[in-house]
DNA sequence: TTTGGTTGCTTAAAGGTTTAACCATACCTT
DNA sequence: AAGGTATGGTTAAACCTTTAAGCAACCAAA
């Protein structure tokens, strides 16, 4: 008992399979399919339980009404969330999403985008990694597309980013209202637009605010464990100690807190913290962190927005936004 | 410049297009095409830079090659980790991943599976929510299904998940061995047999090891902050006290440790916690959570490779597995 | 009585594959 | 010379839609 097709529906109402499309897709009027017919056909659906074919629909239409997600981790909570919204806007518009993983690995994050074209996606929503701007810049030729959490500046590139170099600012802004002069930055060794965006906002406020302090640390993302201990050992070092830390990610915040807690570091009294994009561990960690919170289903929401007006064809006008975060202050400042 | 096709390819190697196929699909030797043939029609394709259409062939051969996911809500750590592991394995072996999150609401989980069916995904990774049995009854006679986490125990349907029952044994067991009387336990209001069978082996356990004390709280998946705050200050309100609590998810975990939190509870001294999954909350709460970690990678996998035979038609036979918990032992008890 | 316009349909192509069935040639046997 | 069998292909149908174009019948107006 096989799937009934439009063809079953014509022989069972007695018309031709046009007519059934016709009535099926809601355009009797305008293509002037009888009343009785088109009850006709209405009716044979029914009965047969018919389901179109997306997929007979999809070769002939050329659009497949799928998009792709492609993020480094999705089961780091920041894109976990942000999938998830992703995923809600979409369905709530007639899309389904199909996701991928790249692991930070430029070649997964190709060979993820490769499988999406193969696969005839409408577009693609991605968060780029490391040495993958080429790659973008031929995709973004090829399809529409809307990079998430980081992206490239670039003429025709669209995205929906935080303001990085607000949120870092911000956060050392409100920590050299309190007080702390000796403010250090963890962030990523990368030349991604995020990270090193948010260096600079950490840089201009060391300047604004603290007459030019600055002591930046860089992680690997392949080395995330080892790195961080090597980065707040050698923090640790200087014999004048440090007032802060403010940390550029979830992840790095996450790492950290696990280093302060094994050694049992206090904080806020020996050191203040700022975590990034929010996590639960951040409620949990002993002091309650203030961090720097992502309006994470508000991008979400506009990458899909801009996505789909792209693959609509209207509004081809470029989209790069800057979200602002928000400070929520608590018990680590 | 559109996309080329078999055609495009025949035309420029001077064949036609079942030589094509033939050879694009490795199949030569068998359908005999001449090795001149086959490698001018291999060096047109590559000339071409072409790329087989995915949905001519999934429409041709019935099959896409494309598995549907369908989580209660996939920015929760464990199923976000176990969409990674479900993605990644099905990655691996050619296939790609559809997915959405039901919320806990069965006309949601309906209607995103009615979607996949639309789609024509070869089958379905299911972890049901509530008043859906005869859904998946249904469900289980049309397509490959595999269910994860919950389940339904019946014939014909299969399933990876925990063995429940003595998850909540080794916790009751574990606290009964540290000295612990009065133990009660947190779960969801719910039929579902992973709920139920944690009460079942919390249950046992208690007539086994504590004379059949026995304490239960039910929390509804739709109001879970408001119900967890009454069940806790249900149990406090006994006289006797209380010496340790067993959670029966990690968001009930969560929800239970903020509760603590707030009204500075002492872990382990006035009472000992066991939390379940696990969670990065787990390990930064004041306390390090001993808990009841689930192998999620491990019943990802497995449920892909389960799905995948049933795909391929092969081995037929029932599988309903329970994998083996483990208890990480830390400070809360 | 022609022309023109509606109305209500149908026909057939197209989209890109896979694959069963056929065909033509060459060569080998008896 | 007839029959058999490799060899190296090709043709065409099928999967299920959508949609441009065509057709037949009728009525109205000139």
């Amino acid at each position: 008992m096989k799937k009934p097709s439009i063809t079953d529906i014509a022989k069972r109402a007695g018309v031709s399979i046009a007519s059934v499309s016709y009535v099926l897709n809601g355009r009797e009027k305008e293509k002037r399919v009888g009343e009785d017919a088109a009850n006709r056909i209405r009716q044979a659906a029914a009965e047969l339980n018919y389901r179109p074919s997306h997929i007979a629909r999809s070769l002939r239409q050329g659009s497949t009404m799928t998009i792709g997600l492609v993020v480094p981790d999705i089961s780091n909570s920041y894109f976990g969330d942000m999938a998830k919204a992703i995923e809600e806007e979409a369905f709530r518009r007639g899309y389904t999403v199909i996701f991928g993983s790249s692991d930070e690995n430029p070649e997964k994050s190709e060979r993820l985008v490769q499988t999406l074209l193969d696969r005839q996606v409408d577009g693609i929503i991605l968060a780029p990694v490391e040495e993958e701007e080429t790659h973008i810049t031929d995709l973004n030729e090829r399809l529409p597309l809307v990079l998430i959490d980081r992206f490239i500046k670039k003429a025709g590139i669209n995205y929906v980013a935080l303001d990085n170099h607000q949120a870092a600012y911000q956060a050392v802004e409100h920590l050299a209202k309190r007080g702390d002069e000796r403010i250090a930055f963890v962030g990523y060794l990368t030349e991604m637009n995020h990270i090193t965006e948010r260096y600079r906002g950490y840089k201009e406020a060391m300047a604004a605010f603290n007459a030019g302090f600055s002591l930046t640390g860089q992680v690997r993302y392949s080395r995330l464990d080892e790195d961080i201990e090597t980065v707040l050992d050698g923090f640790y070092a200087d014999p004048d100690g440090l007032d802060a830390i403010v940390f550029a990610t979830n992840t790095l915040t996450v790492a950290g807190l696990y280093y302060f807690q094994r050694k049992q570091i206090r904080i806020p009294e020996e050191l203040a913290v700022i975590g990034f994009d929010g996590n639960v561990a951040f409620d949990f960690f002993y002091s309650p962190l203030t961090y720097i919170k992502q309006p994470i289903q508000a991008i979400g929401k506009r990458a899909v927005e801009i996505l789909l007006q792209q693959i609509d064809g209207k509004n081809q006008q470029q989209h790069q936004l800057h979200l602002l975060p928000e400070l929520i202050e608590r018990s680590s400042t």
